[in-house]
DNA sequence: GTCTATAATTCGATAGAC
DNA sequence: GTCTATCGAATTATAGAC
């Protein structure tokens, strides 16, 4: 075991449990795994962070709350600039974020980012009551574009529209639990990449939302 | 406990096990559960199927092995009626019989379609190797549509459509999950229900796709 | 804050009587 | 085929010394 500052010890369980968590689902996964992992003592989570869900929770927000706050900016930046933008803009502005935010980094990161993308994945398809732990991060966010989206497609019922942004969530999450990023002819970088995923995810959801 | 006949208890254990495995996950439910809730003995499921991954494989297999037929059925009643097929007809034939499936049965098994669907849908966002047991049930007919899918569209490369398929597979997962079977205007069956949520679905896709 | 030790429970799997 | 009883190991969580 290793004796380091505080903020190590609890950066060290967070990092560690995030991956096993990621691999492994939330039952799937023990603490002694993650005490193992993360070359700390077992009582150290509990001093921490209380229990296992509280530990879980911390490391849903550390994710999901800058993606959730480019989201909001990038819609109302979108609210300012026209009138009634176009389906793709809107569409860009709620997928970009999600997608982006894992692979714009740099190369010795990267694998921590994959990590990111992959815990946010399992932890949405997780069964209730932990996946609820997600969805209320992210409930905000939804409901701005759910709004907007009426807008740009007023001829659709909120029922249908509401049935859409499923599928959209769905494909959103799938493209973060994908183990290969879609290899694409010339990406040098990750921020390349992230950025042809997210246009081929744009293009495939703006051509089906509006039938 | 009661005790009934062999095949009795076997299909007890079946429908408890799915219920349960549906709704918490492989390492969220227990076979203490389960046998609970099939209300026979504990010892059952391991004189039945000899251990809790194998209980799982033979509920994958019911539910998967009539779809992957249909699927197959359908590709092959397509290859030989026209030349090349559009894309809408090679989605609908991928698509239909997992959605059709589950909704157009009887009230009083409407129930279990449903536990059907929510299975289908947890087991494939299992931690492996879990998971793994779904996928290769269905393998067979991810090639086959594949391989007709590259014909009708062999401009875009095997890894592109591949990674197409992905979101196919995760909007058909995502539909049978849905709670609410999106309320359209004049359903009144469930098999008129699984229609429209099929055009819906084949037209969502079929534009996106081509782009 | 970190550690050892352990409580209290639950798990999958099995042995053996009937 | 069904049952009781139990093994051995794993789990979360906590108490208390340092």
């Amino acid at each position: 075991m290793k004796t380091g500052t505080p903020t190590e010890t609890r950066e060290q369980i967070l990092n560690a449990a995030e991956r096993l968590f990621a691999i492994s689902g939330f039952t799937g996964t023990s603490l002694r795994a993650v005490t193992r992992a993360a070359d700390v003592n077992l009582a150290a989570v509990h001093y921490h962070f209380g229990s296992k869900e509280e530990l879980f929770r911390v490391i849903v927000k550390r994710i999901a709350e800058p993606i959730v706050q480019q989201q909001l900016q990038g819609l109302e930046a979108l609210e300012r600039s026209v009138d009634i933008p176009s389906i793709e803009q809107l569409i860009e502005a709620f997928v970009a974020p999600s997608v982006s935010l894992y692979r714009q980094i740099t190369q010795e990161e990267s694998e921590m980012c994959l990590t990111h993308a992959q815990f946010m994945g399992r932890c949405r398809t997780e069964p209730q009551p932990i996946q609820q732990i997600a969805e209320q991060e992210f409930c905000k966010s939804h409901e701005r574009f759910l709004e907007m989206l009426q807008k740009v497609l007023p001829n659709q019922s909120p029922a249908e529209l509401e049935w859409k942004l499923d599928l959209i969530i769905a494909m959103i999450i799938r493209v973060l639990n994908q183990t290969k990023p879609l290899e694409l002819s010339a990406a040098e970088d990750t921020t390349q990449q992230a950025t042809q995923v997210i246009q081929r995810l744009v293009a495939f959801i703006t051509s089906g939302i509006g039938k």
